[in-house]
Formats: C-alpha cells, sequence, structure tokens
DNA sequence: TGTGTGTATTGATATATATCAATGCAGATT
DNA sequence: AATCTGCATTGATATATATCAATACACACA
C-alpha cells in the first residue's frame, strides 16, 4: 500500500478531473500540495458507506465498483469508477458522509485530495463551483434516468441497457474483458444473477453478443439498442 | 391566468428559497426585477418535460406533482411540488431541458425567475453558488434513496413510505386530505393502482391507517414506519 | 330524474421474476 | 491426482405483482 508515485504533480496529471481546468496555476498548486495516493488490490475498499468525507477520490488508473448496502444485505451497484472522473458523492454538500462503498475491481492507484481544500475553492473561484453543480447535476441526472429504466424497463431491457454502459461508457469499446461476475452484473443491472445467466444466454443464442466467458463481443449493436430502448 | 400579486416583493416573501437568504439586498432585489407570477387551475401544465428551462419555478401557494413521462407512456412521479423550494431540476447545469413535468394538483400561484440571473448570480456570489451546491446534492441524495427503495422494498413497504412521505415532508399532519388519485398514488409509489387499493384496504384492516375517502388518517406510524423500513 | 363519465373496487388470471436445489466446471491447494 | 472452493449454469417451483374484466359508486350535467 506504501508507494510513491509516478504522478508528481497535478499539472500534468492525465488522470485528472476536467474542472480542474478551471483553477489558476496558484489554486492547482494549492490543490496538489493536499493530496495522497495509495494503492489498492481487486476487493479492497477504498471507502466505505457511512464513513466520513475526508476526501474526494480520483482513480489514477485501474477501476472500482460504486454500490449501496441497502436493505438485508442486497447490494445495488450504481456503476464502474474509472480515472477522470470525481468520486465523492451526494454526501459532500448534504451530510459529509459517504452514501455508497467504492471497492477496487482491478489493481488499482487512488488519489485522494481533502475535500476542505475542494470546498475552500468551491467559494474562492466561482467558475470553479460552477464546474462542481454541473458534475453533480450530470450524475443527479444519470440517477434519474437509470431509477426510470429500473421502474419501467423489464430485464432484457436493463441487461441491453447495462451492456451498452459497460461497452460504451466504460471500456469504450464493443469487445472487453468482462470485471463483473454474474452476481455483480444483477446488482448493477438490478435482477437475481440466474437470470442475469439466463439472459446473456439468449442474447448468445440470438447473435447479439458473444460470450466466452469473461469476454464479450457486441456482434448487434443495434438490435442490443432497440432492446434497450424498449425492452 | 393575468392576475396581479399579493407578493409585490422578494425581500417579505414567505414562500421562498432558503438560499435567497445567502443574497446581499442588492443582489435580492435584482432577483425580484426579474421575476413573473402567473396562477394555475388544477391538471394545468406549468412547465413540460423536455421543454427549455427558461425560468426557475417557485410555488407562492398550492400544490405540484412532479413526474417524468417515460417509455410506454407510463408515468413516474418524483415527488410533489410545494412552496418554498426550487423546482428547476437537474438540467439546469447539464443541457438546460426540463426532465420532467410539473402539473398544478390544486390551485397554484407560481413565481418565475430567470434561469439566468440565477446563473449570474451563481458567478457572483459563492455562498449562493454553495446554495445552490447544497440544494442540487440534496435532490440527488434524494433521488437516489428513492431508487434504493424502488429496487428493493415490496409493494407494503413502498407504500408505508410513500404515506410517510405525504404525512411528514408534504403536509406536515397525520391527519390529510389525500391529493392524489389511486393512479397517481400508484405512479408515485411505483405500482398498478389496483395494487394501491389493495394494500391501503389492508392497511385499513390492520387499523394503521383510516381511510375515508378523500381524508386520511394515519393511526399507528409505528407500525407504518416499521412496514416501510423492511417492508 | 336519468344518463354519462371517470374513478374506485373486487375477483380471476397471467406473467415476470426470484428463489431453491442440484449439478457442472475451473482454478487453487494439498 | 485428489480435494476443495467459488462461481456459472440449469431446471423446477414459488411469489409478487400486473393485467384484465366486471361491477360499483360518485358527481356533473342534461
Amino acid at each position: 500500500m506504501v508507494e510513491n508515485c509516478i504522478v508528481s504533480s497535478c499539472t500534468d496529471c492525465e488522470s485528472g478531473w476536467e474542472n480542474f481546468e478551471n483553477l489558476t496555476e496558484d489554486e492547482l498548486r494549492y490543490v496538489c500540495e493536499n493530496r495522497s495516493q495509495a494503492m489498492f488490490r481487486p476487493g479492497e475498499i477504498i471507502f466505505k458507506q457511512g464513513s466520513p468525507i475526508s476526501s474526494a477520490v480520483f482513480l489514477i488508473n485501474g477501476m472500482g465498483k460504486l454500490y449501496i448496502e441497502g436493505y438485508d444485505n442486497k447490494k445495488m451497484m450504481i456503476g464502474i469508477a474509472k480515472q477522470k472522473r470525481l468520486i465523492a458523492g451526494p454526501g459532500t454538500y448534504v451530510d459529509n458522509r459517504h452514501h455508497y462503498t467504492l471497492a477496487a475491481l482491478t489493481d488499482v492507484k487512488a488519489c485522494f485530495i481533502k475535500m476542505d481544500v475542494l470546498k475552500e475553492l468551491v467559494l474562492k473561484n466561482s467558475k470553479f463551483a460552477e464546474g462542481f453543480l454541473i458534475d453533480v447535476s450530470k450524475k443527479a441526472l444519470n440517477t434519474f434516468y437509470r431509477f426510470l429504466s429500473h421502474s419501467q424497463k423489464k430485464m432484457h431491457g436493463r441487461m441491453a441497457e447495462t451492456l451498452l454502459y459497460l461497452a460504451n461508457l466504460i471500456h469504450e469499446s464493443d469487445t472487453f474483458d468482462m470485471l463483473l461476475s454474474r452476481q455483480e452484473l444483477g446488482e448493477l443491472s438490478g435482477m437475481a444473477k440466474e437470470s442475469v445467466v439466463r439472459i446473456l444466454k439468449d442474447f448468445s443464442e440470438d447473435h447479439i453478443i458473444e460470450d466466452k466467458c469473461p469476454h464479450i463481443k457486441i456482434l448487434d449493436k443495434e438490435k442490443l439498442q432497440l432492446i434497450s430502448n424498449m425492452g
């Protein structure tokens, strides 16, 4: 866990948040002075639902999963975390608590920036504040539409949507290795793991995807999109 | 629809947003110069999903319903709108579009404030920006937990939760007249109208509520809370 | 007073989906 | 090679919930 760092300065960091572009050089240096770094192995928890938010987290590389532990020990996965995105959560400006857990899916190098510093900059730099507002808004809107989708779509539609999410937004490729177990895919798409298996089998039989165990290939994206839209 | 106004100035308005307290007198006056007012009858649409956001809306009195029109013409109600709350939606800082519809449930007097003015003030007054951030965050967190509840609770739990929402947050009393039809209650709690009827009947038979048609009385709040927590 | 219109209610049935139980399979460990 | 462990798969079954259809009821209005 103790390791020193490829990323030595925020100035040239490739993994940072786009909103940092709204900061002056001095402000960015201030951020840089208040960061630290840590490594995580797959399965390790980076922060835990319920714990206080001391820092904003950015993944320098690797991926993680964001999930809520709900009623009855059931988990609901919110999404996959990767670089360039602020991971802080809506609790930052409400109760200063994490409302979900972040766990590493792969080897992860994470960057921690003191939240007090970011909040200070929100008050100092209004463009940065606006960027923060945009970020929170985008995520809220996202949650919104996932909510709608879970309320109104049937399983096939949700699974299609999930595959498109993984291909388009996470792996940015129609061919990728599945990071998630069937159990986890179920937590992400809101269904039982057995249902995941059956639906992936359906998609395979209909030649919409090719599923050679961890290797996924989307064969018919239009059809998948169609199923997602109204499945 | 054309009517002039009991509320003549924002300074002494009882229905305003708490974040306006972060504005200076001059700034508040500026807001006031950029507002207008309109009356709506029950059922009338105040703004519509998809349309551009030109103004933030505040209800001076009366109540409205916020809902998304989703797939297959099914509606999903997000919540009830009432005074003192900013109604703008997460689209403000994303695509400048409304992502849901606001329709009057009762007679409504609404106040419209130009969104450009609020955005300008966000850049000018960092405390106001922070207040905005807090508002968006709170709502995001809310959506979050409703999402969780819809994913994991069964119908009785969701209906109990809905009744508690109406009693605690909307009417602020355990006795109230139901604003919503069974259909609408279903859209709010995520179930078919027939299920609403059956569950309310169950609650009545178990003496958890008394339901004399539009008149609702919560008799056993602890039990309702219990059902909500784990139903 | 009667007719219509929309909502509420009820019971019967269909369907999606979860749960349960058994088996298979692959990689780790001895 | 044999055993273990965790995950994937499959089929059988249970359950929650939606849908459909019929009826009842309340309120507007002719």
